[in-house]
DNA sequence: ATAGTGATTGACTCGTCAGTCAGGCACTCC
DNA sequence: GGAGTGCCTGACTGACGAGTCAATCACTAT
């Protein structure tokens, strides 16, 4: 069946997040996500050349997803306050639905300078720059002040929600429900109306 | 002499800060750190009970004097604002002076949730806790806004910081000495005084 | 001198793992 | 039924690198 050629590729990825999110790419053993998938060592390297193309490939399936959710709130006619509470929406809901390809991807990927970060800055560097733009559109609408650069104010919310993804990673707990949402009103008010009263 | 057994530890740990930071902890080899230090690898041994013992010297060296910066700052009588802006300050100025040792701390330590955070997360959990009581100082003074949590703006204002360090280690640029003093203000300014105009 | 102490050396050991490969299995088409 | 094709298997190899250790050196105290 083809069915089943596609199916085990696919088993394979899912087994490597979840390998990946527990034991970090460098400690764990290609061994340990084909036992994790149920399939014989080999044939990871049937439908993979390497360990790395492994990762590269789950990064690029999912930060492409991410980037066409952040150019489609950049895109909408909602005012540039709503726009940003889309893409923080978007992304606390990525962690909500699958924390463990999150995990894999801040940490091994969008944190990792040294390693895969380097790789994949160009992809990592557009997201940025959608942010940016909606900042730049928001001043120039007058609804932002233009005093804060508008690629510092991208860098400062995505640093922000990265933080708050960090901060649940390390806890290990199972958030409740609540705590997202209020996560992403807590976040848009944040980088909206700052700490001054 | 004494004095050179002293000079030697000195020795490695510098030499071991270029090595990590130009090849990144997991990628490096002890050997490679002997080598850059002009010492024989046993000598490494002799020092060191283990390769993971280096980075945890040199990530504890480093962070003490950060949460004395932090809680000088904390302890001060300036304004919770000013308060901000000296640790933004000095965590700037760490990095100006050494960004070697600055992007190990944060690139293997700080960001990386598999390895070396998980170890330290006390630690860097005491920095945060720090900030949040600034922030929460703040607040009851009435000079910052309640809406937002403590702890939240805590996290904003660190995350901020890392991403803004983040973005000088992956740029590689030599950053010129106004760019330091710009940042420092515009970090205060985005995260007290928010977007919205 | 001689012995003792701690620094220093680098060749060696030993476990670990990414990646290979020779072959087995299932299914199809003549 | 036999030959071809692509999926699948897991034992094996070869490299690599952390940590060890026995020997040497430098310096001090007796």
């Amino acid at each position: 069946m083809t069915s089943g050629a596609a199916d085990k590729r696919r088993l394979i990825l899912d087994a490597a997040v979840r390998v990946f999110a527990r034991q970090g790419f460098h400690t764990c053993r290609v061994s340990d996500i084909a036992d994790e998938a149920g399939v014989a060592y080999g044939l990871v390297y049937h439908y993979f050349p390497s360990k790395e193309a492994i990762l590269d490939t789950l990064f690029l399936e999912r930060w492409e997803v991410m980037l066409a959710a952040i150019d489609e709130a950049a895109a909408s006619d909602l005012a540039p306050r709503e726009q940003l509470r889309a893409i923080a929406s978007f992304i606390v809901d990525s962690y909500r639905h699958d924390p463990d390809l999150m995990k894999v991807i801040v940490v091994e990927v969008t944190r990792a300078a040294n390693t895969f970060g380097r790789t994949h800055l160009e992809q990592i560097m557009r997201a940025y720059e959608s942010m940016a733009r909606i900042v730049a559109q928001g001043q120039a609408a007058g609804v932002f002040r233009s005093e804060v650069d508008a690629t510092f104010a991208a860098q400062a919310f995505y640093g922000l929600i990265e933080q708050v993804l960090t901060q649940w990673i390390f806890s290990e707990r199972e958030i409740p429900a609540e705590e997202f949402e209020h996560v992403k009103a807590e976040l848009v008010e944040m980088i909206c109306g700052g700490l001054d009263g």
